[in-house]
DNA sequence: TTTTCTGCAAACGATTTGCATACAC
DNA sequence: GTGTATGCAAATCGTTTGCAGAAAA
């Protein structure tokens, strides 16, 4: 959001870039300082970006955004997320409780997605990594059911 | 798995089916059949379902298969589950513990996607439903990090 | 200079859809 | 009978890939 916040994170995109033996790009940062810049739009897919780039005037290609997701999300900058709605999408991984510690409602009858906030899974976190040696770096819960209005209408 | 259990599961069928104004077809019946009777391979796509089909000889062809998961998913039947390899996969909704309380773990590297056995989302589910007016069917929990191997590579 | 990256366009593959026929109710 | 479901083939659409030129290290 502010500058300082944008700055740590092109900073730790150099970083993580050269440990990986990638280089850093011109693309790549205007791609990540989107995800800092539109922070509270969450879950921006492949065609958001490529949309938001072009009314930037910018002349990244589709096909350059669809590499540095993947790019960005193996070095856990970014989280991959899929909602069953046809395409993948990616948010900042960010260790801020708040927008760490949410679950999506998924409705079986009329597909909407509710954000429920609310965490208690880091208890399991710890007992995953050390009973199987696994880094946990996010996590994505989804529930699966009924809405009211559904459910209301059913009855 | 058992002729009882494969029983219940086409009857559970039927009137879930009426109920919301469809039709029971054979090939709805032979779709399901074929999730109770490979039960123990999780995470079927629609593919691998035709695959199976062909196999057996049926008639049935890919367009049914989809609209069949796609139906069977909305009565809350079968659980549809994404693991970001590019097709939807489905497995029985199950209340059996055994089955219904496992998360996965996916490689950020290698996309390596492991199998945790562990529960501990029931009060958190008790919680969402007061909370929301959702009716929770299922659960898909995934952890996103580094499998032990890749770490050890890096180091 | 050497390797990686980009942009474009073509290729791909999973899923959806239109339509005529067949079937469940 | 009437409306829904099926099967086929064509269409769709998100995503990947090959390749030649451009840019980072």
């Amino acid at each position: 959001m502010s500058d300082n916040h944008q700055l740590f994170r092109v900073e730790d995109l150099r970083g993580k870039l050269s440990a990986g033996g990638y280089k850093t790009t011109p693309q790549r940062e205007e791609i990540l300082k989107i995800f800092v810049e539109y922070s509270e739009w969450h879950h921006m897919s492949a065609e958001d970006i490529y949309n938001i780039l072009r009314k930037k005037d910018s002349e990244i290609g589709l096909a350059t955004v669809y590499r540095a997701l993947d790019l960005l999300s193996e070095l856990g900058i970014l989280v991959r997320m899929d909602f069953g709605d046809g395409c993948a999408r990616y948010e900042l991984n960010t260790t801020d409780p708040k927008v760490h510690h949410h679950h999506h409602l998924i409705c079986l009858k009329c597909k909407k997605v509710i954000e429920f906030e609310e965490d208690l899974l880091d208890e399991l976190e710890a007992d995953i990594a050390d009973k199987s040696g696994f880094q946990i770096l996010n996590h994505e819960v989804k529930f699966f059911g009924y809405c009211s209005d559904c459910l209301a209408k059913e009855a």
